[in-house]
DNA sequence: CGGGTGCTTGAAGACTATCAATCGTTGTGG
DNA sequence: CCACAACGATTGATAGTCTTCAAGCACCCG
């Protein structure tokens, strides 16, 4: 069986090919590289959708926004993902730069209109947006029924999975991050991940608390065994 | 430009080929009507998808579950919905009849199959799984940061848009449906409710209070100005 | 070296969950 | 036909988890 390939959880760095993007369809696109400071925004929620993306190095999140600044955070994408993408003509979130952040980028235009002709193309959006809808629908389950211990725990296993080297977890995103992606609070993420601490599931590997976390991964599936 | 005709915000009942499924399509696909009880089963999470269901009439819930019995329901379907796509082989819910309902079922074989050769087929499939993308990343900012009252606001509104006749809006699904839908408790479904009918922006009309709600669409909306 | 930023920790509060009782409707059986 | 059990919804009281408010700490950078 072909291994799944997909936008959020991929070895990286890939290749757009590799992705599932036909090889022989990159020359059709105007592939160009560009780099986004840490903070700055990507796009818009509701601008139309110019390009697609995908990361080369750095972090992006995507989040929506209530208009009292309440602010969920759908997805993060790291190395290898491909972001961007809309059926519709305009983006249903924005998208920032979660750290210095460097992305491949390709018009949209060119890819819908290949995609008209070329159904190996239209299959591969297909795949991707699927993939999506999977991590979504995960993450309802996550927001609407898990507790803050499962959440974390939760977060915890799928960057893992996603960005770890050598077992060694090196979160690219501040806590505020971490809240909004999981629905929770700053503090009840720090409490979480103190409790793991204190219970020696995780550690900090750093002087500097923030960023590198090394996990035991049997203890803390656990916290959020998987229905 | 074209009317976006979605499985999760049709009026109904509609036909397939309304659907975007190609109406030259339909020989291929082996169409046959199916009637489900009130609260059995159509298919399980994890099950190999076989069908692909667009509900006639009655309605149906699409959950997952925790072990310990915690549930998060992800959808509702309603006549004209389309539902059971998956993209990979199996099931990624469970889906049962909220109330008796009529399915018309295709085999998803031949679906696929005739995706293969069929560009048109294959971004009609495209253009479900976004409508099911897009109603599941709205669903996270709910699950992730609105209240008890914005969630019971939402929900009312979306049902409204989606199966009302004539301001009269009949909700088919019991209280613990909708708080499994909504990330809630029925108590807490219920307090809601009953606040929203003390400030008299909605009313029960039959003395069964349970199923049929008459809304004030103006003043629900003040309750989840939506972002 | 001092201010800024992000994280942690503590205390208090709020929103929602839990536990429990009651009500109204439905359906069944005597 | 009526009584009563069963079920879903509502309402009340209490509890608990997570949030909010606040203070303190560590690191970074100018």
């Amino acid at each position: 069986m072909l291994m799944h390939l997909t936008p959020t959880s991929l070895p990286r760095p890939h290749s757009l090919s590799e992705l599932g993007l036909a090889a022989d369809f990159d020359p059709l696109i105007g592939l160009s590289e560009f780099t986004y400071r840490r903070g700055s925004e990507i796009y818009g929620e509701k601008e139309p959708a110019e390009y697609i993306y995908q990361v080369k190095s750095g972090t992006v999140r995507s989040y929506k926004l209530l208009s009292d600044g309440r602010r969920q955070i759908n997805a993060f994408h790291v190395p290898g993902d491909v972001f961007g993408l809309t059926y519709g003509g305009n983006h249903r979130f924005t998208a920032e730069a979660v750290a210095d952040t460097t992305l491949r980028l390709t018009k949209r235009e060119s890819l819908t209109a290949a995609a008209e002709n070329d159904g190996t193309l239209t299959r591969d959006l297909l795949r991707m947006t699927t993939t999506n809808l999977r991590h979504a629908e995960d993450h309802m389950l996550l927001l609407g029924r898990k507790t803050s211990m499962e959440r974390v725990a939760a977060f915890l296993i799928e960057m893992d999975r996603r960005l770890t080297a050598a077992g060694i977890l090196a979160l690219p995103m501040p806590r505020r991050d971490i809240a909004d992606y999981l629905g929770l609070t700053i503090e009840t993420v720090s409490r979480s991940l103190s409790y793991l601490r204190e219970l020696g599931v995780i550690r900090f590997i750093d002087n500097n608390q923030r960023h590198i976390v090394l996990v035991d991964k049997q203890q803390l599936a656990v916290f959020d065994r998987q229905n």
